[in-house]
This record gives C-alpha cells, structure tokens and sequence, in this order.
DNA sequence: TCTGGGGTCCTAGGACCC
DNA sequence: TCTGGGGTCCTAGGACCC
C-alpha cells in the first residue's frame, strides 16, 4: 500500500522573513513580487485581511497602513537558503524525498515501522524547532490525495497540522467540501469547463466517466482523476531531472526607449541565464530572445515580439551566447516603442560532454581558454557576491534595473548581513 | 507612478519521407 | 468516380505547477 506524505511549509516567504525577526509574530506580513509588483506571499495573519494572493501592490496601500502589515520585497536569497535548511533536515527522516519546489516536498511513508502519523508529528516538531519554518504535512494514498490532505491540515486547526486522508470518517464529504478547483493538476480553465459541467467539487470529478475525462483533459487529467480515486498514477521523482530550458527574464524598473538600454539587460539576463546553466553543468543549443510592452497601459501603442537563434555549437560561454543574441534582439527590436520586459530563454540543454561538435565552426575544447575564463568568472563571483565580475556590456548604472524598495538583509547567505544580537 | 518569474507536459497539425 | 497510408520530426498553442 502506497504512502505519500507532503510537507508544505506555511506562508513560506512570510515566514522567511519572520524567522529572523521575532517582533514581527504575529503582525500581518506580505512579500511583493520581483519588481514590487503583486502580492506573492502572505502570512496568516495578512491572509485574515482579506488582501489576496496576486494583487497589485499599488492597489493595497491603504490596507497596508490602515493594518500595520510588513511589507517585503522577494529576497530569493535568503528564501532558497532556508529552503535547503527545511530540505536537508526532512532528509533525514527519509531517503525516499522528493523536493518538489521551494516550500514542498513529498515522502513515501510506505513500509514504514512506526506510525505514520506519529512520526509525521515528529517530522514537523523538528523542522520548526531547527530551522524555524512551520509546515504542515498531508498524508494520502496517492500524491493528489496527500495534496488534498496537506490543504486540510492547513485549514483546520484542530488537526494540528498533521493529516491523514486515510483517517478521514467519511472522505466522500471531505471531497465534496473540496473546490474542483483546488485540486492538484486542475486549473482556472479546466476549473471553468468542469463548472459548465456543473461539475464544482472534488467528489464530483472523481466520480465522472474516465473516458470522458481522458477526452477532455487528456491523460493529466486522468491521471488527476485516478489519483482522487486512490489509484497512484504519479511516482515520487527522487532524481531531479537536468532542466531543459533556462529562462531569464524581469520587467524594467521604468520604461525603456533605446536599443542601446535594452542591449545592456540582454546582456544581464543572458549572463544570469548562463550562469544557472553553468552551475548545473549544461550547455544550451539555442538562445530566444524576447520584447514586450507594458500592456496595462490602454492607449499606448503595444508591440511584442520574439526570435530564436540556434547556437552553431552548444555552449555555456556568455560571451560567445550573447554574440548571438544580440543580434536577434536587433532584429526584433522597433524604435517608437516603450518596452516593459525583456526575457532569454536557453533551450536545447544537454550535458556538458555530450555536445555534438559542430561541423562548420572550430570548437574550443573541454578546458580551452574560453571555459577556463568562465570557471574564474564564476569563482570570483561566488566568493565576492553576485557581479563582481561581469561583462562590460550589461552596463554600470543600469537604469532600467527593477525595483526592490523592501528587500531584507540576506541574514543567512552575505557576510556583511548577518543579523546582529545585542545582549543584556 | 505602480500589475511577477521560471518551469513542464501534452496535443494537433504541418512538413517531409518512403 | 476513385485521389494511400504510416512514420517521424518539429512547432505552436494550451494547459498546468510553484
């Protein structure tokens, strides 16, 4: 018998932000997307208010005075360390962990000796305890079910924030409290196809014909279905899988006219993107390139474009990638217009090793001087922060750079940052 | 003034080939 | 009049996730 436990750490970046700073329990604390933009996070207390996942940050000002509420800017920093502190103390309760994003992972419980509910108490107790982040964990038959149990936990607090589907008296009433919607793997579009349907709540989907599901939804949504029914459809993924893209992209801090501009956060976002692949030891096989403009203002004229260049060799060079993307930024770029985003993606992402040597350029070898510069490049950057080194084309002052008004310290992961306590 | 960013998977349809 | 059929590869678009 199949055992899924999901482990979702609450409020995550809210709590981020709380971990370091006691007087912040329980005032109301709100994280703002990249730019400042939207809501993207927020804590138990913010979410009492009423203020909502998603809304513009412009449009909550009122509330944030009126309510006291903290208010942060994203600091991926310091959230992606305390992630991998969250991570590395619920591996040691199994070696059977999925790290399914920042803020969840799934456990299979199956086989284990003790009580699976015990010792899932046990699990949360300890990650609070040593790295300060509350959680709460699902525990279900299937993945799907662990979700839906996850949310339970979450939402009544009589369970203490462990919950088991399997204990559930009557899970057929839990699943017809259960908003389609809210299912794992159902979206605002299946959610509003279902809903035609008359079709608003879990148990009511579980129960549909599987054909028609499988028709409609194709074989995701069946396998939802399937898993609502108790029938494991989705495996917990322990290997984590080389990505096949990497994407790179942000809104400008303030409208962008000139070419000369946008080819400044080209150059950034390819570095930035370059880097990640880097990292992960990964070359890229092509480079798209993206503009856009800011479509919430009516009137403005609006233009948005996209190319894409194949890479001659598969590289992880910045340099050598951004000789190529530049030119496809100029080939898509049109003066008269103010630009909102730029974006790069990388696709085509295969192992460092495996590249296919090209037959019309000269290939650098495994450990020739552009790789060598890049390695010191990365080692330079990874002792003295983030840019210290970078190329002369993503410019110095930066003018188009995204706004970041409210970013906490980096307590955990700068030296100059750490959090200071004052005795007596 | 101010509206996020980074991913994956599936399917349909066209091009091309034999 | 009848106007093959199956396979592969690629891309675009649509759905989902956090």
């Amino acid at each position: 018998m199949s055992c899924f436990a999901l482990v979702d750490c609450n409020s995550f970046y809210a709590s981020c932000e709380r971990v370091f700073v006691p007087s912040l329990t329980g005032r109301p604390i709100v994280v703002l997307s990249n730019n400042d933009g939207c809501v993207v996070a927020q804590s138990a207390e913010a979410k009492a208010l009423g203020i909502g996942m998603g809304k513009p940050a412009f449009q909550c000002r009122a509330l944030f005075k009126r309510y006291n509420v903290a208010v942060f800017s994203s600091n991926y920093t310091l959230y992606g360390d305390l992630s991998s502190r969250v991570m590395s103390t619920l591996a040691r309760f199994t070696p059977n962990l999925e790290v399914y994003s920042i803020d969840e992972a799934f456990l299979d419980l199956a086989g284990m000796p003790r009580d699976v509910v015990d010792y899932s108490r046990h699990i949360r107790e300890t990650v609070g305890k040593w790295t300060g982040i509350p959680v709460s964990v699902g525990i279900g038959p299937t993945k799907t079910l662990a979700k839906v149990a996850n949310r339970t936990a979450k939402k009544d607090a009589s369970h203490g924030g462990v919950f088991h589907f399997a204990s559930c008296p009557d899970p057929d009433a839990l699943l017809e409290r259960f908003p389609v919607e809210d299912v794992w793997g159902i979206g605002r579009r299946y959610a509003a196809m279902l809903a035609r349907y008359g079709v608003v709540n879990a148990r009511q989907f579980r129960d549909l014909p599987r054909d028609w599901v499988k028709r409609k939804m194709t074989v995701g949504g069946l396998h939802t279905q399937l898993e609502l029914r108790g029938l494991p459809c989705l495996a917990l993924e322990e290997i984590v899988q080389a990505r096949k893209s990497a994407v790179s992209s942000r809104s400008f801090g303030r409208p962008v006219v000139s070419l000369e501009d946008m080819r400044e956060a080209l150059a950034m976002h390819v570095s930035r993107a370059v880097e990640r692949i880097r990292s992960e030891r990964l070359v890229a096989n092509g480079v798209t390139v993206w503009v856009q403009t800011n479509t919430f203002i009516e009137g403005e004229p609006q233009y948005a474009n996209s190319a894409f260049a194949a890479l001659p060799v598969a590289t992880a060079h910045t340099g050598g990638i951004l000789k190529h993307a530049l030119p496809v930024l100029a080939g898509i770029f049109r003066t008269g217009f103010r630009y909102k985003k730029i974006g790069v993606m990388l696709s085509g992402l295969e192992r460092q090793g495996n590249r296919q040597l090209s037959l019309l350029e000269p290939t650098p070898a495994d450990g020739g001087k552009g790789d060598r510069l890049m390695i010191a490049m990365d080692a330079i950057n990874a002792r003295f922060g983030r840019d210290t080194l970078r190329l002369a084309a993503c410019g110095l002052e930066q003018p188009w750079k995204m706004r970041q008004a409210k970013r906490s310290p980096r307590y955990t992961t700068a030296w100059d940052e750490l959090p200071t306590v004052k005795a007596g």
